[in-house]
DNA sequence: AATGAATGAGACTTCATTCAT
DNA sequence: TATGAATGAAGTCTCATTCAT
């Protein structure tokens, strides 16, 4: 009985350990020759392991994309959905400071897996979707605080929707200098795009 | 010598008209099966002529893709360029919330062009760089017009690289939103992005 | 232990008799169409395997070519390189004779693959060079052997470079002769080259 | 009338001259590019006439390099066919070492044509047999002299058709030589060639 | 005669995917 | 599970040849 489980448990450290060496050589492959670039053979001779073995593990490409980028994709899914509803100006700072750091701090931290993405937005369907949804919901959760700002008089009456696109898009953008080392400041950006964002949208004087 | 003449022009004729026939139905292929999914037979096929006469015209898809793309890539270059040096505050309005409009009635004139774009942008190098010029250069003309008002005291004391950088994202981005008719009112964006831009950079009092 | 063995043995097994396939199937298609004639699908339908399946084992004609040449070539090298030193007049006769022969011989063993190198000499550099490699040795082991027998009064004072080469050049086109089934009689013209030789560079008298 | 006839003549001249400019152009092709390497376009464009000008002169390549290689294969021809019939010693070594330089210098001069010939006879069937015709003819020349020199003692009795094959494959292949640039010494190669085969063939005694 | 645009067959090559071991 | 040999569809590109002007 034992013996039976040890040798379950040692196939299953095997093959977690197989799929961690492609997922490993994954990276480094898509980062030097793009994903349209590489091949299963790439693949499979740097993490030097058989041909057909990435099949078993993943079905194409696609998913070992996903996976490679799912974990990055998730934490700036969290980053982008914090509620928040400040009750007074001086805590508009905090928040919105906050949050544009945060995006930023990720990218900074995760250049690579970011830069992959960057390459499998254009050709990767799935990846795209899931990028746009998480923005989306980002520039929804912007609407629903400016819409939040303004029914409590402290944001003047533009419309969120173009509002919170656009600021929501500077966030996005900057983002991409930070992964490719165009920008490195993160506290200056989010200064600054703080400054720009409250000047346009809050009511200063009152 | 007349008849030399025309028989020259005879073939000259011909071969524009298949050039033509050859980016119309480059145009068709690009937006319907997307820039790597379309091949030189897709072209042929669809401009009914033969295989290896889109090799005599061009000699590869980069070079077909470059031709199609040029003539907005040119004008939204144009566009962008336009100099500015706002005397007052009220000039402000006029010459930004222009700008913004241009560009994003370029892109509604042309949305399937830019849409080829879109898609190319992430498989010709050419293309993206040449897209990434156009824009940095606009960033580059929006610092100067930064940095002029803010000696003039008309803009606040921001980083200027980080709000032109800040302003330009935004508008590219919406550009896009026009491209795929996400946005259409035109207007109501330029306005509130002018809004958005001017009520964070310029001195309210006076 | 033994079963994994197995399938690797297996495998191998496989791999080599697919290769050797495609060199006969090569072998047979290039006799027939000649070397440019020649393409991968004429082999691969012939050797009755799937189209890609040729790259695997070579990486173009010229490899292919190669392997199926390189024995032959080799042979042909090593017959030549028989190195003597004849210390008198009656040697020469065992030596030159046998040494002439022995090249027809190889000749007439292997007149499909020589067929081979006929049509690749003008086509395939590699091959060429091979080629010319071999018989410039010839040539230099002939000049060594004509400079020892002229110290020793064997031979006349000529030219040992031209004659060397005028001998050599003489065998090599018998060869040819041999391949394409123009002569047949491999005694008799080693015996009469033997004798031009002979007559022509050593001293009768004495 | 004469005007009419004056208008045929300047025909007839332009198009003597485009057929020359087409014979240089593919000539200096030919040498650079190899006789498979060389296209149509190489020839019309290095020849600044038109593309398909090229087809009315000459119906294909192969026609071309005919014309290119004709004039050279007539002089080789003529020199390969001289008749002799010596009936002394002392007339064969004017007569046999004259044919051999002749032969020799015929290369030099023609080095060119020749490395075009030298080409050609891997890839074009007309050049190949047409060269084969003028050696076998100079074999069944020297098979013939052969026999009228044994015929009046003057020669060994050796195999004459092995002897002359062998005689006449060492000039061949040291027109090779020449051509190439491997020899310069006509004079040297004439003579050792004309001791090798009269000490080999001639009764030195008598 | 001269031109060169148009043609399309066909060679070359890559690579995702299957499958026997 | 792991392996890598085998597959062939599909793309790229060239070039001899035709033909309208």
């Amino acid at each position: 009985m034992e013996k039976h489980e040890t040798k379950i448990d040692g196939r299953k450290k095997r093959s977690a350990c197989t799929r961690k060496a492609i997922l490993e050589s994954a990276k480094s492959v898509f980062l030097e020759k793009g994903y349209t670039g590489t091949t299963f053979k790439d693949i499979s001779s740097r993490a030097g392991i058989g041909y057909g073995t990435v099949y078993i593990h993943f079905k194409d490409k696609e998913e070992l994309l996903q996976n490679l980028v799912d974990d990055v994709m998730t934490k700036i899914g969290k980053v982008v959905y914090i509620n928040y509803s400040p009750s007074r100006y001086a805590d508009v700072r905090e928040i919105v400071y906050n949050q544009i750091y945060s995006v930023l701090k990720l990218a900074r931290e995760n250049r690579h897996v970011f830069q992959i993405i960057w390459d499998a937005l254009g050709h990767s369907k799935v990846t795209r979707s899931y990028w746009d949804d998480i923005f989306n919901r980002f520039i929804e959760r912007t609407i629903e605080d400016l819409h939040y700002s303004q029914e409590h008089h402290l944001a003047r009456p533009l419309q969120t929707k173009i509002i919170a696109k656009g600021i929501v898009y500077m966030i996005r953008e900057f983002l991409w200098d930070i992964v490719w080392e165009r920008e490195n400041d993160i506290e200056q950006i989010s200064e600054n795009l703080f400054e720009l964002y409250t000047g346009g949208v809050y009511q200063t004087t009152e």
